[in-house]
DNA sequence: TTCTAGATTTGGATCAATCCAAAAACATCT
DNA sequence: AGATGTTTTTGGATTGATCCAAATCTAGAA
């Protein structure tokens, strides 16, 4: 009759307990019930054991909402990629999301389709919504003062896989020149000469990359040869541009693909042609998707793990909320070659025994 | 010196501006700037464009967090998936993405990988954070109480390619009973009378619906062969599973797939045995995902169009957002049967007369 | 000119948390 | 017991928008 403990049916209809209402059965302040929220230090055992009890018998649900309002973060953050429907971005999502969710951080996830204009509207809306920060994949044709323009939001932002403009800024990524130096390494070890390179035809670092170790490759084993194809980095693309490819005088006897899919084609398209892939012409790929370790033959395929590079990313992103001002870091990691059976086993390509048609002019 | 109309550098430094400071500037009340910000048919025209120009001039951010405090609702909705990495997600996410970005929605995504805990944690989170619903692909072994507990916090939520429990409910799926009854349907058509089908081991609702359209399907067609193999629904299990399955007596001709990657992997498992897809037997996937056109041979597959399923179960989730108490609805898509070459061609197997050069079949 | 219906506009309360300075409770040492 | 120092706890102010009832401003009619 002094005081009603717990008025029975009342609270849980409107389902918003809020922590006045704890407080109240717990017997304490507002205050106190939220450092118990936040694990502060300062709550006496007693009491926080007093108020936690409160919290689960009420059913209470914390608002972040609320918190986000008066405090300084919203423990979300954006992500903004190119292309969700690639296999290699539902990985590196998979990376970010298991990073993210150790540290208690949502993510808000959006798609550009490669649109410079959505991808605005998009950190925008992540804008308004106030996230701690960005995680962006960019748009081809990003312009260069986009990253300018976050900092003058003061939003701290990662670039993955791709970047605009030059260090310093956060990044995260594989190292793409290193992985197609590596193709080069692995297909002159096994005696080639003749080796092409299928590359995307767009602007962004991710592709120039690639060129640029394809030829310090060439430079490095001091092959004159040098054929470099561009196009979509699609199965399609890949399946057109080796017929092509093939038709040239001399053929070359292995080719290096911008990503899996690409390679995929170009396997596809050496059968359709009559060839073999590994034995007529050595195909490597990049990425090392799923498929790669299944497809026929096995794709040789340089691997830039989709999925650490989404952990990497997204914890460097969450270092940089912690610490805004602090020194912007470049996180690249080092891709490995994952061999397998498109390139002909070692005894077939390294011992060519007597035909060595010794590399002539490209 | 009686009014200064635009302090020219102090307001934005630290970054927010708030509708009371639109308000000074424009000469009205924090409300009607709030009004003109929902466009609200109240507000005059003139009084609208003089604080659409303030609302410029200042840079003003609208603030959703703090709408939302006193709304009731935050444009955001949550996405839960089991498999991010599968690409039939990817396609699907891209579908929901598409469509709640028209309404200025944005979608939390996390990855439950299949475990009911991870689901629950993140439903948890979601709640915290208010989303106005969910869209769930429950993971397996997800406790039939869960849409119960979701109904309990009354938080609208689609069920989307599997469903637990039985209607009503929302729901946004594939007919996948009927996908397989089509595929059987078109190898009676080709000629086979052994149709064997490689199944998931799961126990929700989209592995069963699949076993429905198949036993009815035998059922119609007077077919008294059946064999139903069980295991993981990815590429190995679908190499191994059919070399079993080409060791029974008498052996199927025809094999239909719970999904692409399964088909793959079996037309991968026919090859090694020395067998070949389309001629010794014929294979048949579900999903129709983007590898399905240029596989070797080019898969025969049940399209169930993941990025139309992505839209339809974010438009009905807006839907019942919008409508709480609304009639819940089941969205089945039809899919369809994509018909390629690994099925053989129609001239090797119903017409055996003519060789039909019509591109793939008829 | 006054009245009134209709169209605009407004201030105060509210949403549910955090921040912060100051108060209260408790322990320790003369 | 009193002075001092440490933990704990607390109320009031604050965050930035929306809700709502009431106030104000039209324009047309009496």
């Amino acid at each position: 009759m002094t005081q009603d403990t717990v008025p029975p049916s009342s609270r849980r209809d409107s389902g918003s307990v809020t922590l006045q209402d704890i407080a109240a059965h717990a017997g304490v302040s507002r205050s106190t019930v939220s450092l118990v929220l936040r694990e502060s230090p300062l709550v006496a055992d007693r009491t926080r054991l007093k108020v936690q009890a409160a919290i689960k018998e009420l059913g209470y649900v914390y608002n972040r909402g609320a918190a986000a309002l008066r405090g300084s973060h919203t423990a979300t953050l954006g992500v903004v990629v190119y292309d969700i429907a690639n296999p290699f971005f539902g990985a590196m999502v998979a990376g970010i999301d298991a990073a993210l969710n150790r540290e208690g951080y949502v993510s808000f996830l959006a798609n550009s389709e490669d649109s410079p204009e959505r991808q605005q509207r998009f950190l925008e809306r992540m804008r308004e919504h106030r996230v701690d920060g960005i995680l962006l994949c960019p748009a081809e044709g990003t312009p260069a003062s986009l990253i300018e323009t976050l900092a003058d939001w003061s939003l701290p932002c990662v670039q993955v896989l791709r970047h605009i403009g030059e260090p310093p800024f956060d990044y995260a990524s594989s190292d793409f020149a290193r992985g197609v130096h590596q193709a080069v390494d692995h297909l002159v070890d096994l005696g080639h000469r003749r080796i092409a390179f299928l590359g995307g035809h767009a602007q962004h670092s991710a592709t120039q990359e690639r060129w640029q170790g394809y030829s310090e490759a060439l430079a490095h084993h001091d092959l004159a040869y040098q054929s470099l194809m561009r196009g979509q980095v699609t199965r399609r693309a890949g399946l057109e541009l080796i017929e092509t490819l093939m038709r040239e005088t001399p053929r070359p006897t292995a080719v290096i693909c911008h990503n899996d899919l690409m390679a995929f084609g170009a396997m596809l398209g050496l059968k359709r042609m009559g060839l073999a892939p590994g034995v007529d012409c050595a195909v490597i790929g990049t990425d090392d998707v799923e498929e790669a370790a299944l497809s026929d033959p096995a794709l040789t395929s340089v691997a830039t793990h989709p999925y650490a590079i989404g952990e990497e990313a997204a914890r460097l992103a969450l270092r940089r909320i912690a610490d805004p001002g602090g020194a912007r870091e470049q996180v690249v990691l080092a891709p490995h070659l994952q061999v397998r059976e498109s390139c002909g086993n070692a005894s077939q390509a390294t011992a060519p025994a007597s035909p060595t048609t010794s590399d002539s002019i490209a």
